[in-house]
DNA sequence: CGTTTCGTTGAAGAGTGTCAAGGCCAGTGG
DNA sequence: CCACTGGCCTTGACACTCTTCAACGAAACG
């Protein structure tokens, strides 16, 4: 294996804005590259850790595209995230020291190493870092409050928006287009995200094709007017208030 | 105001073993409570902030019953949790130095203050303290994961069920009885919490109650047979694996 | 004691799920 | 190169769950 021989270095990385190290001035900066030594490569359909595997580290999205999911007692799984480059993964874990949930990648993927307990010692002696590292917490307890949101008030076609809206958005804040990208997963794993069955999201999709809102061809999205779509989000009970 | 009179005593209080001073030797015990200075009662319907108010304390329930609640951009509302004694509240404000959903008081409440970056300060020097705290985020956010599962794949009597199951281990984990107790919340407020409209939830109740599952009468509920309740919850499709 | 909020129940309707058939595409092996 | 296969997607028809609308009763509150 490469592994070994991949230079690791934050200061390459193009995703540092994004990442881990935001906010640390450069002599903090190379001492948290000594930390992510490693990277691991996840090919398409194989998974980074799965439910109950002891935890260990936090990962940090490199480059590829992963989901996470979890398995409820009957057996149904469904999928709670969507993960990109830049984005860390992995923090179920810290609260009993083994993951809760199944992480898969959608299609080959390369996520940088952070040694939990490392970066905790670490972290103690960099008060920047601990500071940061408790933001990202709060800030995927923010997402989940907002995906509950979504779940718990928004009917079908709405929440497709909201899904296309932020994958949009979060596509453009790495550099790529925020009008045209490529669905990595399924309709049935964007259904399972959503609350939906796949029929439901295909339907959903060739409406919003049919209005001319977006352009769909397999995978390839392409959206043509983000307003609208906008738009479309509060428009569930646009009751006059009294 | 009586707030200052109170002898504020981690140690005296009966939500200890819950609470925020977990796995701290007693010398550490005494420092926090220094910490936790003030009390701070909500009357019952008033908030104890609200979204946008600027994030400078964590809250850590005494005694009532807390609900927060997210307001999506259409003016429509949804209840995110239920917050009840020994609970951390405010943890999303980290994330952005300001909170971002509204927590109100669903009967007359007491919290304790933790100004956080006193907190903060502390925990560098106090590992086990540290460690509790992202143990407690991180807690959070398996919590919300488990709250999109039941929002994106349970059907309104397994949501309902999985909510009755829910409240009775966490009054039971304080020491009340696990098979009857009062929801502080209105019917409406669950509802929206599980995505469901307030018949829709009666409807559940009500049927529940005629399969002798519970006991009903208005804010009291009985739980008859947590077997067959917790039965309910993978029964929505009971599919011969193949 | 009136007023308001909250809860229950029924009937009708909308939105999704379910089931089924068929098309498209990539990969595989003849 | 082509047929075959399996996974993924689309579309239609129908069933069902949940919502919506409405009326009424009960409890809580000033």
């Amino acid at each position: 294996m490469n592994l070994a021989n991949l230079r690791v270095a934050c200061s390459n990385c193009n995703l540092r804005e994004l990442c881990l190290p935001v906010g640390l001035s450069s002599d903090e900066f190379s001492r948290v590259e000594q930390i992510v030594a490693t990277r691991r490569r996840i090919h398409r359909g194989d998974s980074l850790f799965r439910a109950g595997d002891r935890f260990d580290s936090l990962y940090a999205v490199r480059l590829g595209f992963l989901k996470s999911t979890l398995m409820s007692s009957d057996g149904h799984d469904q999928v709670t995230g969507f993960h990109m480059a830049g984005e860390l993964v992995g923090l179920d874990g810290i609260s009993s020291d083994s993951h809760t949930c199944d992480v898969t990648a959608l299609e080959d993927t390369e996520v940088c190493v952070i040694p939990y307990e490392r970066i905790e010692e670490f972290a103690a002696t960099l008060p920047a870092l601990q500071n940061h590292l408790r933001k990202v917490m709060s800030r995927e307890i923010v997402r989940e409050h907002g995906v509950m949101l979504l779940l718990g008030s928004m009917r079908a076609e709405e929440r497709l928006a909201a899904f296309l809206l932020n994958l949009s958005q979060r596509f453009e804040a790495r550099g790529y287009s925020r009008s045209e990208f490529v669905l990595r997963m399924t309709r049935a794993e964007i259904g399972s995200f959503l609350g939906l069955k796949l029929e439901t999201v295909s339907r959903a999709l060739s409406h919003f094709a049919q209005e001319h809102l977006i352009e769909v061809d397999q995978k390839h999205v392409r959206i043509l007017d983000a307003d609208r779509l906008r738009a479309l989000l509060g428009s569930s009970a646009p009751k006059p208030e009294r």
